[in-house]
DNA sequence: GCCAACGTTGGC
DNA sequence: GCCAACGTTGGC
């Protein structure tokens, strides 16, 4: 089976790539993703060893950050029992649990961010679906985005 | 199953 | 803070 390729997104002031750096072996766990099409990813086609772009939303300066690569396939995500949460789903249960996490590595930290509006201005790039579909945060990358945006660091 | 109302995401 | 896009909820 042929690796993927993925790009999650994070809000850098709640879970980013500082958060994963500062952990053991940067590895951490991507959690509270709530939206069935993303979570749909994660749990049925995100493989070990599959890399993924972690992208920085809703903040200052919007862009690609880094790469990671999968070292945990889907498992149930936690937080989705923990009324203290602010993922807590009632109807979730142990037994039928409906979200999950996987776990990550950092192996890059761009020394610079690839800014969305690049990424935007690329014609090679228009048809991403970052760009195309702006609200999904996980999302698959094909082989030659991916590669057109490692040049771009 | 439709659809209006409402809530959230996320760029700017 | 605004607002477009789009996902979710709930009445019927």
């Amino acid at each position: 089976m042929s690796k993927h390729y993925w790009l999650f997104k994070a809000e850098p002031h709640i879970y980013g790539i500082d958060h994963l750096n500062a952990a053991p072996k940067k590895i951490g766990r991507w959690d509270g993703i709530r939206n069935y099409q993303a979570r749909n990813f994660l749990r049925d086609q995100v493989a070990i060893d599959d890399e993924v772009f972690i992208y920085h939303s809703s903040c200052k300066n919007v862009g690609i950050v880094g790469t990671a690569k999968v070292v945990k396939t889907a498992y149930p995500d936690p937080t989705q029992f923990d009324p203290e949460s602010d993922y807590y789903d009632p109807k979730s249960t142990q037994e039928n649990p409906r979200w999950v996490s996987v776990d990550i590595q950092v192996t890059q930290t761009f020394p610079r961010i690839i800014p969305l509006a690049e990424i935007k201005a690329q014609p090679k790039l228009e048809n991403m679906v970052l760009i195309k579909q702006s609200r999904l945060s996980t999302q698959p990358v094909t082989k030659a985005e991916w590669d057109y945006i490692l040049k771009m660091v």
